[in-house]
DNA sequence: CGGTGTTTTGACCACGATCAATTCTCGTGG
DNA sequence: CCACGAGAATTGATCGTGGTCAAAACACCG
């Protein structure tokens, strides 16, 4: 359903910081392989350490810590257009896991690649790491959601997050959006048991406020849910470049 | 007590890329006003757009978020050597504010100056974004302490963190370090209560764990305590440049 | 049709929050 | 030098959010 005038990464980096041709092919010249992943098998292990980040095409992923305990922690759920692994690349080594919530398309870029490429167009660099503050903002949001909102906000605002992010691409409305995640996978982003998840959907479900169901997430009372989770979308802007 | 060869933000980028003597010299360029800041007045509000960032060079800073319901969550803990808002001048909007635990002295610079800086020694762009990445590592991982790990862990693995990243800039070893956190930061640091932070902490003191008292830590038995937070520092390891 | 995974609901429990009171420390002024 | 007040640390008592255990209903698939 979205459209992809160029490519997903092309269109991400121009919102901003708007590229000259030269950039553009650059950038263009970075993704040549473009690669399939089924769901539920891991992208990369935890831990080990490979040289490619990718840029999602199509399907939902989310990045992920296990304990040793077997607990998990999903870090962010990534949509077509984000950076899959780019903090991989950087530290040399991958700190945590990519599993594929459902089938992908991924957009393979070599670390060697991008390096050159920094280095030939500074530009793009400035571009990157200004998507990758942005992903930072996310995390952070995450972080403080968890830390100090009960169970049903935190629900609420990742909802609400999620559905920003996904009318950013085409993938959503006010009205809700399609969502192949499961109950298991709400309670390991928000740190919740899946039986607490599954109660508190019933609350938010019941009140009037939000409907998750079969695989579809629709607001019934956008306004009240928004005052619910205190959601604030200035951190995922991406208005207009900064550098022209 | 710390040797400072240059200066902070020079020592800091050089563990990643080591630079020429041109791109030095725009470093040093970079921070001509240094800034002293009183304990307990906050540096930046919240929401509000300031085009400068810091590099912290003596003292502590907490940079936080605070809930339309007086919560405070505290993001992450910045030491001598530090970055302070980066991701403001970036995305243009301070998502959040920042606290000075102790006195501190800080350099300023100017965005639109990194921003020349990054235009003239692309390298330059390439060492921050990944002194950014190892700083979006530390907030991932305090993530999932706060989500999947209890109050004794969570503690655990944060004195851990601090210790190690002291110890980088020598200000601590694995004895302990001088701390001017009071509990109410931990509280607000790891999601819990100030009352339960002190319960927590007397368990590690009787447990023969860590003591915190007196504005220092004291490992008493550092092995046991990594143990107990499942401790793994690679993701705060800065061992060698990755580009020569 | 059995098998596997997701959702749903109930009963009970525990970790950590909240409320409250006391002690300690330290800086400030009488 | 001591009295006072503000913050910080400490401890006890009680409460509640959310976890754990268990079982059933419901899917979808081979």
């Amino acid at each position: 359903m979205s459209t992809v005038q160029r490519s997903p990464l092309t269109r991400k980096l121009s919102a901003f910081v708007s590229l000259s041709e030269t950039e553009l092919a650059t950038l263009e010249h970075l993704h040549q392989r473009s690669r399939i992943f089924v769901a539920g098998r891991d992208l990369v292990q935890q831990g080990q350490s490979k040289q490619a980040a990718y840029i999602l095409a199509a399907g939902w992923v989310c990045s992920y810590k296990i304990q040793r305990d077997g607990s998990r922690q999903i870090v962010d759920v990534q949509i077509p257009g984000d950076f899959l692994g780019l903090r991989s690349i950087l530290l040399r080594t991958a700190d945590h896991s990519f599993e594929p919530i459902t089938d992908i398309q991924a957009v393979e870029v070599l670390a060697a690649d991008l390096l050159d490429a920094f280095a030939q167009t500074p530009r793009l660099a400035m571009a990157v790491l200004w998507a990758a503050s942005r992903d930072e903002a996310m995390v952070v949001e995450h972080l403080v959601g968890i830390g100090r909102r009960d169970a049903g906000a935190r629900m609420a605002h990742f909802l609400l997050e999620l559905g920003y992010r996904l009318a950013l691409v085409g993938m959503g409305t006010k009205a809700g959006y399609a969502c192949p995640l499961t109950q298991h996978h709400l309670a390991d982003a928000l740190g919740l048991s899946a039986v607490h998840v599954n109660r508190v959907l019933r609350q938010l479900r019941e009140g009037g406020l939000v409907t998750f169901r079969e695989g579809h997430v629709t607001f019934n009372n956008y306004d009240r849910l928004i005052t619910l989770a205190e959601f604030d979308p200035g951190y995922l802007d991406q208005t207009g470049p900064l550098l022209k």
